[in-house]
DNA sequence: GCTGATTTAGTACTTAAGTAGGAGTTTTTA
DNA sequence: TAAAAACTCCTACTTAAGTACTAAATCAGC
């Protein structure tokens, strides 16, 4: 039994990104919870009127709340903007050594050469953090499933079998940070 | 040669900080409160004129809807900003863009830190290069049951869950190259 | 020789990941 | 406007990975 003393230094917290992200659907159900309350406190207060009137207004203020960020967040139109360059691509010039202090840059032509999209390299990144599929998932907004179809598509395109090799690669590649 | 089109997307939402992100919830809050209070003035009114009732629910419905797409748009992806890459690519092939051979230093103190033996470095190395503990075990001619020892211990003393994040985790801290 | 850390190995189990194939919907583009 | 990508989701399956123990050699240092 090795009891390791807990000495992290300098480095960060690895899951600190999921609870961030899936912060605002927690915040927003607690906060639906809390008007519940709410609704029934201001039932007792102003008890001069009907329960069921009550009962009835925040029921349907609740449920057009959620069909409203439900529209929002299926109608919305995900605010990536895609800016096509048009770049010169020297072949057989020596390597450079780019890969300065603070220096990644994104290997934007490979990436057309590999006919990644822009999902994918989404998940590539979120894959190169360390996170699984279901978070990846639920960060998305999308299915395991789906996950894990995108998954498929990119190890074909990256030519690995598993996903450590696709970070790996995709490192080497200079495709993510 | 090839004049090559390159496309470059805004990378994932990243984690904005706290404050930006509740701060919608407070408007929402405030609003809220506002809002029943309205409600409750504007009760007043139609108690007068209850056939104005589906009137006033159809006020309700809208108002929500609204407030939920607000609120959805707010919080979820907030303004996801376009980057442009526009740099100079070298490259040769796929294969051959290699990061440069970096001056990789050894975090040789942080190793002794964490109390990484010899095998679990071992272990992390391959692991880093991406083999599964199939590979690992029949590479260092062990068992795989021993290679999985060694993970769970080695992720202890990482403090993380998944072999992905190990690796990440390795190269942050220069645990390998 | 004893002690403690390391390395090895095991069972039994649960969860995650990956595969194969199909299919519907949306968006882009020619 | 029709075709082609891209994105989404599913079932059913297999394999890999990880967990939670237990335990036995091995070896360095006292």
């Amino acid at each position: 039994m090795n009891n390791a003393l807990e000495k992290s230094s300098a480095d960060l917290p690895g899951s600190k990104n999921l609870l961030e992200k899936s912060k605002p659907m927690i915040f927003y159900s607690i906060g639906l919870a809390l008007l519940l309350f709410l609704l029934k406190w201001l039932e007792l207060r102003f008890i001069i009127f009907r329960h069921s009137f009550e009962v009835y207004i925040g029921f349907i203020a609740v449920i057009f709340t959620i069909l409203g960020i439900w529209l929002a967040l299926k109608l919305s139109k995900p605010t990536i903007e895609t800016v096509v360059v048009e770049k010169e691509v020297y072949i057989n010039s020596i390597e450079n050594s780019f890969r300065q202090p603070d220096g990644f840059e994104l290997n934007t032509s490979l990436i057309t050469q590999l006919e990644l999209s822009k999902r994918e390299l989404e998940i590539l990144n979120l894959m190169a953090k360390g996170h699984s599929n279901k978070e990846i998932a639920s960060e998305l907004f999308i299915s395991l499933s789906t996950v894990k179809t995108h998954n498929q598509n990119l190890f074909a395109k990256l030519d690995v079998k598993r996903r450590i090799q696709a970070v790996e690669k995709a490192k080497r590649l200079q495709l993510t940070p």
